[in-house]
DNA sequence: CTTAACTTTCAGAAATTTCTGAAAATTGTA
DNA sequence: TACAATTTTCAGAAATTTCTGAAAGTTAAG
């Protein structure tokens, strides 16, 4: 288990990003190390590898599997837990896409939907209303979107994402197929 | 500066899911407060209705400024700051999806190109220098694609979030018309 | 059943982040 | 310029998160 410095510098680095993208340091660090690791990784080697406790290890490790992000293998005749990370790389940016939907979008759609259903006593609570409204329809439609997005195989993905401004022309061609504007 | 129940929980709600958007509690409050206050508002009084001290506004109102996320606003006759949120809803949401690509993509990306550079010195580098390509690739993709995203009009944007799966029929469409997938 | 190999748990320690409030800095007005 | 109103700063306190490591729990093999 010795680590490249390129290998260094990426894990250390997903370490440090680990807080904006959801998880903390030592969790992005262990998720990077089984990701660019090219064998599954047992959970000593994980501890020894990122200098940090057992105990902590095996947190992230549940942590990770929460996640979905990594796998639990096994190395014939051996008891101990091996893990990678499930799947390629494409498969882990979805996931971690829709795990991030859920956790960041999902509760406060639930929360709004609940709010919406008060009715509003004055003036103040009827104006207080519709800016959630206003936020709730925009959130439900970005979930909405996101789901779309997440469904796509991936050739209708790659190739959506690399329209670029092509991406105006095809919705006018629609627009004048179907003769209308959502907007209108 | 009396809270409804409503923008009370809105704003609590903002307050709890702010580590997940990139704040700390009180600059979420602080933001939620301020889009769902139908006036500007002091920092007095932002300290006063989250029940925060004076100090705490100061810096939440300079952070959610570097977010763009909030404008001064100077009320005739009164020396004092006042904010609101800055714009639409929509607008809002947009700010702080470029404000999060920013922060979340832009640092992995300009470290993995430098991590690129190096001439991978044996096997095993060569292996993590591969890993780290596709996720650089991917990444890249996703950047232009949230840039694409991003300039795109308010109109656009909605026609193509509302599109649902008939965004593959659009693709293929597009496919049959210039009779080629990104993929070969 | 017993044992040894391994994993999980969790109380408290350590590290980090956030918050307070008093002092310093800034700014508009006279 | 002087002053009062307001905002900013920042050292230390408080709150929160993360981490450790020893003890408890689990599991496969004999």
């Amino acid at each position: 288990m010795k680590l490249s410095s390129q290998a260094q510098a990426f894990v250390l680095h997903f370490g440090e990003m680990g807080n904006r993208w959801g998880f903390n340091r030592t969790v992005g660090q262990m998720f990077a190390l089984l990701t660019i690791h090219p064998s599954p990784l047992n959970a000593e080697q994980l501890a020894q590898a990122l200098k940090i406790s057992r105990g902590n290890v095996s947190m992230g490790l549940k942590e990770l599997q929460a996640w979905r992000l990594i796998e639990l293998q096994h190395q014939p005749g051996d008891r101990k837990d091996y893990f990678t990370a499930a799947g390629s790389i494409w498969e882990l940016a979805r996931t971690v896409f829709e795990e991030r939907r859920k956790r960041e979008l999902d509760p406060t759609l639930s929360l709004l939907r609940q709010l919406l259903l008060n009715e509003p006593q004055d003036e103040q609570e009827v104006q207080a209303q519709e800016k959630i409204q206003e936020v709730y329809s925009l959130l439900e439609l970005l979930e909405e979107f996101a789901n779309t997005l997440s469904k796509l195989d991936h050739d209708d993905l790659l190739r959506l994402m690399k329209l670029g401004s092509g991406i105006v022309k095809l919705l006018e061609l629609k627009s004048k197929m179907t003769g209308g504007k959502t907007s209108e």
